[in-house]
RNA sequence: GGGCUCGUGGUCUAGCCGGUUAUGACACCGCUCUCACACAGCGGAGGUCCGGAGUUCGAAUCUCCGCGGGCCCA
């Protein structure tokens, strides 16, 4: 059967997705193979499968495809990490509710129903991609089965005293009404004022006004003897009259504003830091709302920024603000939805963060590429309080707590009671106290509690199989280290205390082909999707193959993918050609078989070590220059006359060459083309590909001797291919005859690619050889005469070239004489014909005499 | 302001544990419709490897300084 002239990329990716079964990548629990688990991201349920996330997942099924054809028993699970704010905005918007006007229960199920619908959607575009997921290892955060696990994690930390209640400060975002960790917490620069007020008997400075009435102390450094005598006196807070202390503390800058400063709580996290360390009160002046609250008086009930237009005009008008600056300043925002945020001191749940923990932890485990790990390490090392992990949102996995109605403690569930939601049941037993009313907690777990235990989860953790915990491997971008690396590495070491997994492959950002950040404002948003539809999926996966190196960011460049669809094409060309010719029947090899299966041997090794390095880039594209440049373009061109030929051992031998050519070829594309691979292969054989082994290397088959031979057979074939297109000839023109010098013994081929009578002559030519140039070896002469490398190489290109016939040449250098040998230099020559009506040809080692 | 990272022909990119004619793709210019492929083949032009200093016999590759991008953060 022959196969259509053009690949078809959309008729064969959709037969491809259809014949395939999903328990061709089923995990087995019960397996003797070695485990490869595969800790994926669980991307957030937005409807849309994004570039970057495709980008990811390709790395992964490039790795799982690959590992499965090792003969490791891969798990390549999907998860859905379902809670969290942009969900509860949509539901909103789609509803054109607020999430109070509804109760929870009922505000949950519709978040429910639309995450439901947006993982239909996402579901369809990662089979699109060709991604071999274990569909029989899928978790949704949502789901009872997951979110039980997570309240387990919760309870078991809360246990062993890793996770406590606290007032404290915490960041918080006064338009969501919830607070946020650090890592939730964005930075952006703006430009604000410096006012310069009359304190008291003091002159301050400061950019937030509205907070005079949270202050609580006034500091100055204790080495500016402007103030000296101040220290530890009071002052008198102005407009709201109550009287604080002057402290001295070094962190005071002398030489901003007035070099005196006042302590509120809380205008930013270093008045947090002052209020610890000088045991200062606590005075709330902006509520859960971002709202002024009673201590501030006549401004009660305005917001901050109403407030501090109001204080600062009143102020002028009393003269007690004399002065103001304009200030470039780099404001806290809500990551989620840009509020700027404020630091209010409230009852949290926080989980205690051990540095010296994660930073062991991380070092046991492989970071590719090496240097992100500093990233981990710096965040780490900045942390200055524990993670909180309570929210005031509705959609999220409920904190299992309730607060006894008649003494106020808290009660903590018990596992076995999992999962279950405080607010909508009572614990099956009573409080200390005696009492049975419970009111339940309402807070919810901030969203990295539920994804930082993806590694457990996969693993087996709280399941009736084993535990397989470490992971293999945990593929994620770089932008969410500080986040969910910190945190699983956190919590996998705080409930198992182990290592999450054994390596961390990072990959860099999507950038659009202006090479900012995609985004839909700049217009440079391409969707998966899109590119499918143009050029399938194996021409999409071909781009993240080959974009950039792993770990580096790539631009999306539709030319790529388009070069992409390209070589399928060309491989396409090539099985469509060979097909006919192919036999698996083994036969005695001709010196260009044994070339092309030596290099063969060379890829295979080549691609097996750049594939257990994560180097995606590299062996794609030793793959595709094996099969355009050595398959194609030489061995074919090469075997062509052979195979076309009568029968006999060596047409046999080219045709079982190509075979196998066509069959390793095929499944070392496997892993980047899983439709493309599979077509191909059914040509071939009736299994899938991606059941198939990965090629073993047959050490015996690499053999330089038989490279040096074939390259010097491809350079006289492409030299005289060469000649003929210089002098006008259609490549297909026969000569009147061919002399070749050469020590290859065997020149059919030859003949057959340039169509022309070829004579093999045995040792010179009748011609004179004159050397032409001497060539220093400037890796031998450095290593061995150092210093005087530079000086004997010159030397050496001006010396005598006929001297260099007895295999040495002896030079005068700086008054000494140096022999230099062989290794050190090579000679290049020229052969001058005597009187012949010929053109003479230099390639790979050989001459070639053309009679004209 | 700090950390990490990058800066290679017109564009994108490989190489970067020192010694290669500096890789490939796209674009460009010739020639060829050759029996798998014109989404091709063959040939060609095009690079002070960001700038400067240093280490070295030798630096795109190592060190330092500077300039300029990107990312993460304060």
């Amino acid at each position: 059967m022959e196969l259509p002239k053009e690949y078809d990329h959309n008729t064969l990716e959709e037969k491809w997705m259809n014949t395939w079964q999903d328990s061709m990548y089923y995990f087995d629990w019960d397996s003797n193979k070695p485990q490869f688990i595969i800790d994926t991201p669980p991307p957030y349920p937005t409807g849309n499968f994004h570039i970057g996330n495709a980008l990811n997942w390709c790395y992964i099924d490039f790795v799982a495809r690959y590992k499965r054809m090792r003969g490791f028993n891969v798990m390549f699970p999907e998860g859905w990490d379902c809670h969290g704010l942009p969900t509860e905005v949509k539901v909103e918007e789609k509803h054109g509710i607020t999430k109070s006007q509804v109760s929870r229960e009922e505000f949950r199920r519709m978040c429910v129903e639309l995450t439901e619908t947006n993982i239909t959607r996402m579901r369809k575009s990662l089979r699109r991609l060709g991604f071999s997921i274990d569909w029989s290892n899928e978790y949704i955060t949502m789901e009872p089965a997951y979110f039980g696990k997570t309240q387990r994690s919760f309870v078991q930390m809360h246990d062993c005293g890793m996770i406590y209640q606290q007032n404290h400060p915490v960041n918080w975002c006064p338009r969501c009404e919830t607070a946020i960790a650090f890592a939730e917490v964005e930075y952006d620069s703006r430009s604000t004022h410096l006012n310069y007020l009359n304190f008291d008997k003091l002159k301050i400075a400061t950019t937030r006004p509205e907070l005079l009435a949270a202050c609580v102390a006034v500091a100055v450094n204790p080495d500016d003897e402007r103030y000296g005598d101040y220290v530890n006196t009071e002052v008198k807070v102005p407009v709201f009259g109550h009287n604080v202390r002057v402290i001295a503390d070094k962190n005071v800058d002398p030489t901003f504003g007035t070099g005196v400063v006042m302590i509120c709580t809380f205008g930013d996290k270093q008045d947090v830091r002052w209020w610890v360390e000088h045991s200062l009160p606590l005075r709330k002046a902006i509520d859960k709302t971002g709202k002024m609250t009673e201590l501030a008086g006549k401004y009660k009930g305005m917001g901050t920024t109403e407030c501090k237009k109001a204080i600062i005009s009143d102020m002028k008008e009393s003269g007690l603000l004399y002065k103001q600056e304009d200030l470039p300043q780099n404001v806290g925002l809500c990551w989620r939805c840009k509020t700027a945020i404020e630091i209010l001191s409230e009852r949290q749940w926080f989980v205690k963060i051990k540095q010296e923990d994660i930073l062991n932890t991380a070092n046991e485990v492989t970071w590719i590429p090496d240097y992100m790990k500093v990233r981990l390490e710096n965040w780490t090392g900045t942390m200055e309080w524990d993670w909180c992990i309570s929210r005031q949102r509705i959609f999220a996995t409920p904190i299992p707590a309730w607060y006894c109605s008649d003494c106020g403690k808290t009660k903590v569930a018990k596992e076995e009671w999992l999962p279950l939601d405080p607010t909508q049941t009572q614990p099956p037993e009573s409080c200390e106290c005696g009492s049975s009313q419970f009111r339940g907690e309402e807070d919810v777990l901030d969203t990295w509690m539920d994804s930082s235990i993806s590694a457990l989860h996969v693993s087996g953790w709280l399941s009736d199989h084993p535990l397989l915990l470490p992971a293999q491997l945990r593929p994620q971008g770089y932008d969410i280290i500080r986040t969910w690396s910190f945190y699983t590495i956190l919590r996998s070491k705080a409930l198992l205390d182990k290592r999450p997994w054994d390596t961390i492959l990072l990959n860099g950002m999507v950038l659009g082909e202006d090479g900012h950040k995609m985004s839909k404002s700049r217009d440079n948003f391409v969707i998966p999707e899109e590119v499918i539809v143009k050029h399938g999926a194996d021409a999409f996966r071909q781009w993240a193959a080959i974009g950039g190196t792993t770990g580096s960011d790539i631009i999306f460049l539709w030319k790529d993918v388009v070069a992409g669809s390209r070589f399928l094409q060309k491989m396409w060309s090539i099985v469509r050609f060979s097909l006919p010719h192919i036999s698996d029947k083994p036969a005695s090899f001709t010196p260009i078989d044994l070339w092309l299966i030596s290099k063969l041997n060379r890829l295979v090794k080549e691609t097996t070590e750049k594939m257990d390095a994560y180097q995606f880039d590299e062996t794609f594209k030793a793959i595709r220059g094996f099969a355009w440049d050595i398959l194609a373009d030489n061995y074919i061109e090469l075997a062509k006359s052979r195979l076309y030929g009568e029968d006999g051992e060596g047409k046999q031998a080219a045709q079982y060459t190509l075979f196998v050519a066509i069959e390793t070829i095929s499944k070392l594309l496997a892993p980047f083309l899983p439709y493309f691979s599979e077509e191909i292969y059914s040509h071939i054989k009736q299994e899938s590909i991606h059941l198939q082994s990965w090629p073993d290397v047959n050490e015996s088959r690499i053999d330089a001797g038989a490279e040096s031979t074939g390259e010097m057979i491809k350079e006289i074939t492409s030299a005289i291919r060469r000649y003929k297109a210089e002098h006008g000839m259609p490549l297909n023109a026969s000569l009147k005859e061919i002399e070749i010098y050469s020590t290859i013994t065997d020149a059919s081929d030859i003949a057959g690619a340039s169509n022309s009578t070829i004579r093999l002559r045995p040792g010179t030519p009748d011609f004179e050889l004159v050397p032409r140039e001497i060539k220093p070896n400037m890796k031998v002469l450095g290593k061995t005469y150092r210093n005087k490398a530079k000086s004997i190489a010159e030397a050496l290109v001006n010396a005598d070239m006929k001297l260099s016939d007895i295999g040495s040449i002896t030079i005068q250098v700086e008054d000494e004489e140096i022999t230099l040998d062989l290794s050190c230099f090579t000679i290049e020559k020229e052969r001058l014909l005597k009187g012949k009506a010929v053109d003479i040809l230099e390639a790979g080692n050989s001459t070639i005499v053309i009679m004209r």
